[in-house]
RNA sequence: GCGGAUAUGAUCUAGUGGUUAUGAUAGUGGCUUCCCAAGCCACUUACUCGGGUUCAAAUCCCGGUAUCCGCACCA
């Protein structure tokens, strides 16, 4: 049996915590994953990792909305419409059928459903009411009385329907992103390429909100001079920001700026940069309401270029969408440097007048005057109520002259979305680390993951399980903790199996109490990279430690 | 979803229609003044599920489920 990277990956993720296979007393379902103690440790520091970047970096805003999403939301956004297949249902045998998987090949779905020739593969009766069905996870809020709703296949629609909360909340001033760390779903047909393709997957979603005029970025001009590894399909280039933008490469500054950070999260958390590349979609491959998507890809044995990172231009599409849907005002003001003063005429209803005549048609001939152009009024008005055409006199009514103050323009913000699949990144994060040699003729592994990134920080141990050096090795592990390092205490086998189960789930530091440091207070540093080793005093030990874990 | 293959402890694996189902690795406890998976002793964990054939099924048959490969599908 041989072995591929991916085999040997699992393999130790499962054996160390970091993935199970979720459901697996059940036989477990593909497309689900259980992250273990170790794998939720690094998660979590993936995601702190990519929250320094996108909250104190880049000042955004974090928000957190339902997993749980209304059918309109989803409908409006277009997911309904684009994530379904047509089925049938057999009323005999209560089963439901995609129709592509029941029709004679020599047809295609709209026909056999025209002509209605569908049959059911298991009793033969004939079946119609083909309806389609989505690939979204569906459920149902309330009992009885119900609203149809979804597992939502994207946080960014949570940040879309609050936007005008949120441009509140920032004051209403463009550019401001918004972002959201959370789980996502898609009941995938077949997902057999473990955890890059997940039924239930984690991302971390920024949208960020610009004025379509100016997607320039405040802090392009301090990061212009770093180089991004870009693939337009053909040539792969190493390139400044600045020059990519001024040659067109990439669109706008804003883009850019969101691939560098892109580019500098997954370097910081241990991505090889010999595995990463940007690459452009094509004309062909663009979603029809993007403009301009580069993805940020990471090389995998087993899987290839692996998409991990989407930055895509997704323009006003999703907030005109809501907008038309909901009716609600979601448009920013693009101010004038002086507000304008427009005169403009205006038709007033006298209600004095109206409501005696009309009764009860009066508030409708009142939003039908007022929504009259004032400049050009037809007369006598007349104005039709449930197709009776009634005739207003002038009296019902006053042209008045009023002056406006107009603040600035209304328009739709365009958004740029960074989206990544935390999930996707975390397992080319183990793969890109993971380091094997031959020891002893054994198969040694280790994961050289960034200290930044590692689950444990420090191994804490005893060189033998002597009860005084247990006491000083047990107070030490305390000491780490209480400054916020996590450790593993150890004092099961021999050392240098405790030494080789930290390499395996990349602790960077191990620190070894014998019987010397009863004569001489020190302990020893064993650096997991190099397995140098290195006396120190037992009272410096945290701060040696704190300092190198700050290095990276 | 279709076709094919597979399913034995945490992992890898042996096995035959018939007594208590291999072995290794890992794990746990103990011994060892032990710095890179050392040694010794002891221990824990398994035949994918359901039905059938049979005196007897982990083994043969049927079905379910899951996984893998190919095809199809796929932000």
């Amino acid at each position: 049996m041989t072995l591929d990277t991916y085999d040997k990956i699992m393999m130790l993720a499962k054996r160390r915590g970091f993935l199970y296979p979720s459901f697996e007393i059940y036989g477990g379902s593909a497309g689900f994953y259980d992250y273990g103690p170790m794998g939720t440790r690094l998660k979590e520091n993936l995601e702190n990792l990519w929250r320094k970047y996108y909250l104190l970096k880049d000042a955004n805003i974090e928000i957190s909305t339902p997993t749980i999403t209304l059918y309109d939301v989803l409908k409006a956004s277009g997911h309904v419409d684009e994530f379904t297949d047509l089925t049938v249902d057999c009323k005999q045998c209560q089963t439901s059928f995609k129709v592509e998987d029941i029709i004679d090949e020599n047809q295609t779905v709209e026909e056999a459903v025209a002509n209605d020739t569908v049959t059911c593969p298991d009793c033969g009766s004939k079946l119609s009411d083909a309806h389609p069905v989505n690939l979204m996870f569906s459920t149902e809020i309330g009992i009885g009385k119900t609203r149809d709703a979804f597992l939502r296949p994207e946080t960014a629609q949570g940040i879309f329907t609050g936007f005008h909360l949120l441009y509140r909340y920032a004051r209403e001033k463009l550019p401001f992103g918004v972002v959201q760390l959370g789980k996502g779903y898609r009941n995938e047909v077949s997902p057999r390429q473990g955890p890059i393709r997940m039924r239930e997957f984690s991302m971390a979603e920024a949208e960020i909100f610009f004025d379509p005029e100016n997607k320039s970025h405040e802090l392009f001009n301090e990061v212009k001079n770093h180089k991004l590894y870009l693939f337009d399909n053909v040539n792969e280039m190493k390139i400044s920001m600045e020059k990519a933008v001024d040659e067109g490469i990439i669109n706008n500054q804003a883009l850019a700026f969101y691939m560098y950070m892109t580019q500098s999260i997954l370097l910081d958390a241990g991505v090889d940069p010999k595995k990463f590349r940007f690459r452009k979609h094509a004309d062909d491959e663009l979603a029809h309401y993007a403009k301009e998507c580069w993805d940020a890809e990471l090389f995998s044995e087993r899987f290839g270029w692996v998409e991990c990172v989407g930055i895509a231009d997704r323009s006003a599409y999703d907030l005109n969408a809501h907008i038309t849907a909901s009716k609600t005002d979601m448009y920013a003001l693009r101010r004038y440097d002086e507000p304008k003063r427009i005169t403009k005429k205006q038709i007033v209803p006298k209600m004095n007048v109206l409501g005696p005549e009309f009764k009860q048609r009066a508030g409708i001939i009142k939003e039908k005057l007022e929504s009259m152009d004032a400049e050009n009024i037809p007369y006598p008005i007349t104005i039709k109520v449930n197709n009776e055409h009634i005739n207003i006199p002038d009296n019902c009514y006053d042209i008045e002259e009023i002056t406006e103050t107009v603040p600035g323009d209304k328009f739709v913000p365009h958004v740029i979305e960074p989206s990544y699949g935390i999930d996707r990144v975390l397992y080319c994060l183990l793969e890109h680390n993971y380091y094997e040699e031959t020891k002893n003729d054994e198969l040694y592994h280790k994961l050289l993951l960034p200290p930044s990134m590692a689950p444990v920080k420090v191994g804490v141990f005893p060189l033998i399980s002597d009860e005084k050096l247990i006491k000083i090795a047990k107070k030490l592990d305390k000491t780490f903790r209480e400054n916020d390092i996590f450790t593993t205490y150890d004092d099961g086998g021999s050392i240098g199996r405790r030494y080789a189960r930290m390499d395996e789930i990349g602790t960077p530091f191990c620190v070894t109490v014998d019987f010397e440091s009863l004569d001489d207070n020190e302990v020893t540093i064993r650096n997991r990279d190099t397995t140098e080793q290195q006396r120190v005093p037992i009272d410096e030990v945290i701060k040696q430690i704190k300092n190198q874990l700050e290095k990276k």
